[in-house]
Order: C-alpha cells, then sequence, then structure tokens
DNA sequence: CAATTGGGTAACAATTCGGTAACATCAGTT
DNA sequence: AACTGATGTTACCGAATTGTTACCCAATTG
C-alpha cells in the first residue's frame, strides 16, 4: 500500500460518480467504485478502503444494509452517506447503523471534501495531496518531495519508503512491517535493507544524521516517522 | 473511564443552551456549559470533556479561535461546530481548523444527538490505544510513555515489561509467568533479571522507588502492577 | 535474638543491535 | 561491452542494553 488514500465510492447514477471520482483524484485520492451493493461490500472486505462514500438508494442491496454489512464484519474504516433522503428519521437510522457522516444531495463538494478530510484526519491515514512535515513537502501525485520549493531526489525505494513512514506518522514500525508494505511481501530480503534504506534517506532528509528528527530509531523495535513540530490533530 | 461522557456546550443564547442541556442530559451525558469564549476554552483544558459542541458566534473570541486554540493544546476531543453560517467556505474553514463536525441552524435536535453519538462511539473505539495510569499515558501504537505530556524513554525490555503490566493489571504475577510472557519462553535467563529489569523501570516510573505506587512486590509470589488513583480522564 | 530467606541494586560482563562502509548485483543506457 | 545508478548483502565497529553475580538490608521464622 502506498501512502495517498484510498477511497472506495459504492454509487450507481454515472454522473454523480464520475464527479465524485474526479473530484477525487483532483485531490490526490485512489479510488475504486462500485456501482451496485454486493460489489461495493466485497471491495470494501478486500481491497482495504481508508474511507467509504456510501450511496443510499441502490439497486438490490440498499446502503444501510451494506453499512451495517460492513460493521458486521468489523471494519471500521469511516463511511460517508450520501443521499437524497433528508429526513430526520432516515439520517438517525444511517448515524446509528454505524455511518460517521450523513450530506444529503444535493451536497456541495467542496464540502464534501472537507468532510471526508475531517475524518481521515482522525483516521490518520492522510489527508491531502500535499504531505507538510518540517519544512519539507511530500506531494502524493506527482511524487515529489520538497524543501523550500527546491526538489529533492529520490530514488524509487526512498519515495516509497517516505511515503509509508508519512502514511504511518507516530506509529513504531517494525522491520517486517516495512518490508512487507514498500518491498512487498513476496520479495524477499534481508530486514538490513530497510536500514541501509533508511541510512540514505536520512542523509537526504535529516540535517544531522546521527541526530535524526523525523526518522527515529526505536531499538529492538524498528523506526517512527515524526512530524518536525508542533502536534498533530 | 467508562462511565458517562462529559460535553462541553460553549453556546452564548440562553434558549438554545437550556434546549441542548435538557436534551443532552435527557440522553444521560453529563454538560458542562460556557456562555462565553474565554470560559469555554478554559474549561476544554481542565474539564477534559469527551466532546464540544461549539456555537461560532460569540461575543469576543469567535468559534473559530476556540476551535484553533483546543487544537494548538493538543487537545483531541471531537469538536460539532453549531452556528447559522452554512456557506461553503465557512464550512469548509470550520472543518480545516480542526473541527469534526459542523451542523447549521435551524437543526433537528435528534440529528444532533445521533451525531454526538457517532463521534464518541469512534473516540472510545481508539481510545483503546492509550492506557491510562497515574499520571501516566502508555501509547501502544506509537511506543510511547508520557507524564504530563512528557515522553519518558524506555528501553525495549522495559517498555515490554510495562505492557504487559499494564495488561494484567491488579494481578499478582510470579517471576516465571512475567519471564514467559516478556522475555519469551524460548529464551533461559534467571529469574532474577525480572528483578533487574523491575529496578530500573521503577526508577524511571515510581517518585519513591523505595515505596512503589504502581509495580509492588508481593514476597515470595512476584509483582503486581496497579494502577495508582482513579483513572483520570 | 539469631538465623534464614528473599528482594534491591551496584558493578561488571556479555550480548545484541543499528549505522554504515565496502562490495556485489542487476537493469537500463550509451 | 562498458558505464551508471539503484539496490541488496555482508562485515565490522561502537554503543546501548541486558544478564549475572555479589553484597546488603529487611522481613520472616525458629
Amino acid at each position: 500500500m502506498n501512502g495517498r488514500s484510498r477511497i472506495l465510492v459504492i454509487e450507481d447514477e454515472p454522473a454523480m460518480l464520475r464527479g465524485l471520482k474526479d473530484a477525487f483524484a483532483a485531490k490526490g485520492f485512489e479510488t475504486i467504485v462500485a456501482a451496485e451493493g454486493e460489489t461495493g461490500l466485497h471491495l470494501a472486505c478486500s481491497a482495504h478502503p481508508d474511507l467509504i462514500v456510501l450511496d443510499i438508494m441502490l439497486p438490490n442491496v440498499n446502503g444501510y444494509e451494506i453499512c451495517r454489512a460492513v460493521r458486521a464484519a468489523n471494519l471500521q474504516m469511516p463511511i460517508v452517506m450520501l443521499t437524497a433522503k433528508g429526513q430526520e428519521a432516515d439520517i438517525i437510522l444511517g448515524l446509528n447503523l454505524g455511518a460517521d457522516d450523513y450530506i444529503t444531495k444535493p451536497f456541495r463538494i467542496g464540502e464534501l471534501l472537507a468532510r471526508v478530510n475531517a475524518h481521515l484526519r482522525r483516521t490518520k491515514a492522510s489527508a491531502h495531496d500535499i504531505f507538510h512535515f518540517g519544512d519539507y513537502e511530500l506531494h502524493w501525485s506527482s511524487h515529489k518531495l520538497f524543501r523550500h520549493g527546491a526538489e529533492i531526489e529520490l530514488t524509487a525505494k526512498e519515495f516509497r519508503l517516505l511515503e509509508y513512514f508519512a502514511s504511518r506518522t507516530g506509529c513504531a514500525l517494525s522491520r517486517n512491517e516495512i518490508l512487507d508494505a514498500v518491498w512487498g511481501n513476496s520479495i524477499i530480503v534481508t530486514p538490513r535493507s530497510v536500514d541501509r534504506c533508511v541510512t540514505t534517506l536520512r542523509a537526504k532528509i535529516e540535517s544531522d544524521p546521527r541526530l535524526p528528527i523525523y526518522i527515529q530509531t526505536i531499538r529492538d523495535i524498528g523506526y517512527r516517522f515524526e512530524i518536525g513540530q508542533d502536534g498533530v490533530p
């Protein structure tokens, strides 16, 4: 899994679907779509999206049932319901079934994006197309890293490693976890390769690699990526 | 810690305030109120509410600034904004400042309650990641220990030992049990190694290691970990 | 009250772990 | 084929952690 957030959109109306897809793509999200309930439920389980945007009026299985099924499967990602049904009873029903937000059509795309970001911020999956840390900017969609506007060239592995770190800011990560995520679980390499890559990445982003600010070593555990300055919401 | 949730309502209009207070009380929430920004901010810091309902139009300090200040103070509770300003730009501003939800007046009280519940449900679920004892916070995912916001550095063994103690709070634990759980049953070390590790851990978390509050010795048996005072929310 | 036992801990020793230099490999390019 | 740059592996070193031992004190027991 690379760093950008993956949104699953379950919506049957083609025009709406395209609009959502474009809007999410423009903000650097990866979108996967399902035009029908069964497929959506299946994707929710198999594709591990970071958030689900769910229309309620769907052919066959309706949105409420999908919501209930997702929660019953113990999946924890935020669910944003999207619908023309604006009756209070519907809203309360949706939220009580495990949805996190309920937006009534017609809605404003900017508001939807802001709400999606707010939920992702809590989940910590990542929020925007540009990820800020210290005085760096990591651009997901263009795959570039900048410092004070100047690009810092990273190799493919270094970039994927940094992406992964960024997507899991603050977490203690074992070498094996990192290997699975960045190298892929099919490739077999020594856990020490992680150290090697961390060294080169540190050389590029840490002002003093001996006293790293961003990529911290946790002896006996692995590494932890941290944002330089103040608190992380 | 698992009692009723405490809601801080920051709202200057008396009628609205009473309505909210009654509605929350009817659902079994504990409500604390502030009719003015400064007070509200102060209560947010000192009273540790589980959620904040925040009006934007307030005399003196407005809701946006309170929201920003709360997040700047690194307080993590959900914030639900409540306001007559329904312009998309206002909503996006609020959400980007760290609010979790934005409801426009006039609103339906049932919807507000459902949304508040949805946010609390999520917070409770993720609070799983933090273990509180005395005035310490043990963060599982980041492998860190804090006291009053200051990090206390632990070695890997110390951390694992503390984790184990925390997971079996209140139980009498023999040295062999501890060895199996923390060292792993394949490794062979003297049971005295446990004592050694307990000593260093005490040195870091007990204010007086001679009179330990958290890690107590049970002569002839082993140790027992206890939470200091009451659970501090 | 003396003897015994168990735990605290200082001091030392052994071990483990991570950083990194040096080398190897591999793919793409000239 | 030689070159280049990226990436993986190995080996070595220094530092931090961890285990052992020994000694002492406190509690328990006879």
